[in-house]
DNA sequence: TTGTAGGCGTTATCAG
DNA sequence: CTGATAACGCCTACAA
């Protein structure tokens, strides 16, 4: 065990070891114009000498600022998740910013004990995931007062701003690129949250697509699971063991759809010839394997630092700010579908 | 924007609603057992109807304990690390307490200053990645007093606590499990980065697998290149065009090793004919690719499960902890090699 | 240019 | 069992 917890040093010791006040050390070292050079040297020398450490818990209790960003995501081994806490901390840390971070596992409940306890810590800004919350969420951080972003999903109305992009449209698009591939007898699979603005956006694009094409929809056909490999190749096992089988499947992740493919070349399913896959996110897993996979290419990390430029405009006093940014996809054709 | 930021109800607020001292209210809603049943009833529904959140960074200037567990790893979207968070959340969320991440993008003066701004925070605990670290840094977390636990390594004395394995132990016999299968001519491949104790030992322990096998290892077969898969493809692409070529190939990371072996199936390259693979993480992809990948399985959540629990253990007052927590790894092998 | 007083929300301590 | 007081480290407002 380290040694028992002694005081850290505080601004009255660099106060007291420089010669000035409390008050002067505060101003020298957040850089007030109105301290003396010299003053200001013999300060910050002080600071380092005694391994000075600003304690951002009392500034946050003055509410000048905790430099804290809440972070809530479903999950953190999702990868895509974990690109899009890159983009944030990649913009944020630059500007002094710490990331607090909880873990809703896709639960709104969850969600909502979360944003009570990191609301506790006074944090500057807040990013959730999706933009289904319950009442006492939407309220508590309307009522917060600090810019608030929702991710990876626009559509209905923010509770303050909203950085992502259209799951229904992009999911419409992927399908549709099924359906131009001449397959009609479709099959879906995606995430199994009920509770998931962004997986439910995804199957209704996936219907409204099939609608559109005049094609009906096989309820058993559309699979709800986690988003993990093991699901892709559980669905091929399963397809080999079909009697009607579908001709295309939609995935709503790419570690769903490469995992089927991947089990596909193991048994001996040839994609496309004998089932056509789209999948969803464009993870580099999906241009390694063979054949490559078509998908809906989404600029995960750009969404954390999309997010992170509203938040510092905000927070640097910016007004009239858009509410949604739309940050698109792409669909990529390769040779899966 | 949300409304003006009024003022969050503070335990005043609920103490007048309840008709009782602030001090009460502290004690009520803390579970104080000399609070009365009645009265702590009261208070308790004074505080949900005024929507009552506790106040961490009133609690952290009292060194009452924040409830933060800061944490520095070198980059959230390397899944091995995603896992060791999701591990920690799992545990120390149940606590109550929440993470503060910060990335030091494998920078050991990053690492400094991050830790640094941590601490700036109060948190009740630290995790770092790894065993090495600037003098700095050490002295700044031992004199914190906090539990710091350094993870996924084990070796050297630990600033206070480690929970990992032997990368060195586990790098050796995975290329000994190449030198059984007869191959005598190895090539390695491992991160980039020389800040990190992990990749030094594990490519040290494919040198001593060499080594103690009589076997010579060409220079310019040991590759440092980013954790990804795209270093495993471009690894592939050189391998074809080599005139002379190693026959197995040691990845200290089973993304290398999963993007040269797709590669190589892409390729027409054998595996494990013509070059046998072995990797490290035991990685989803390494089972769903063909043939299946060799590896070293480390538990990767784990390594943050027994790290929070060391924490909260020693937060708990317990002493004679053991400092050292060799969570261990296991050889799986599989068809690569 | 520098210093003093007071208070942010919580809780240890001691008094009732 | 409950309450008053003081203090944690910093910064706004005002004074010198």
């Amino acid at each position: 065990m380290p040694c028992k917890r002694a005081r850290a040093p505080a601004m009255r010791d660099v106060a007291r070891l420089a010669g000035v006040a409390p008050m002067t050390v505060s101003r020298a070292l957040s850089g007030h114009p109105s301290v003396r050079l010299e003053t200001r040297d013999v300060v910050i020398r002080a600071a380092n000498k005694l391994g000075y450490v600003h304690n951002f818990m009392a500034s946050a209790l003055l509410r000048r600022g905790s430099k804290l960003i809440a972070l809530v995501v479903p999950n953190v081994s999702n990868s895509v998740f974990a690109e899009t806490i890159h983009g944030l901390e990649e913009v944020l840390s630059v500007e002094g910013y710490t990331l607090t971070i909880g873990h809703s596992g896709y639960s709104k409940d969850e969600e909502e004990r979360l944003v009570r306890t990191l609301l506790g810590y006074g944090p500057d800004g807040f990013v959730l995931t999706g933009l289904t919350h319950t009442r006492a969420t939407r309220s508590l951080l309307t009522r917060a007062g600090v810019p608030v972003v929702e991710t990876w999903n626009i559509g209905t109305k923010p509770i303050d701003m909203a950085v992502g992009f259209s799951n229904f449209d992009a999911a419409l698009q992927a399908t549709e690129l099924l359906i131009k591939r001449g397959r009609k007898l479709l099959a879906y699979a995606g995430g199994t949250q009920t509770d998931n603005d962004r997986t439910q956006q995804r199957e209704a694009g996936f219907r409204a697509a099939a609608a559109k094409a005049g094609l009906i929809i096989r309820e058993d056909w559309v699979n709800t699971m986690p988003m993990e490999l093991s699901s892709g190749i559980e669905l091929a096992k399963r397809f080999v063991q079909m009697r009607r089988k579908p001709t295309a499947l939609f995935a709503a992740s790419d570690i769903i759809a490469s995992g089927f493919i991947l089990e596909c070349n193991r048994l001996g399913v040839r994609v496309p010839d004998d089932i056509a896959v789209t999948g969803f996110d464009d993870a580099p897993l999906g241009e390694a394997i063979e054949p490559q996979l078509s998908t809906v290419h989404v600029p995960q990390r750009e969404i954390g630092r999309v997010t992170a430029n509203l938040i510092l405009r905000r927070l640097a006093g910016e007004r009239n700010i858009p509410r949604t940014h739309d940050v698109g996809f792409r669909i990529v054709s390769r040779a899966s579908a």
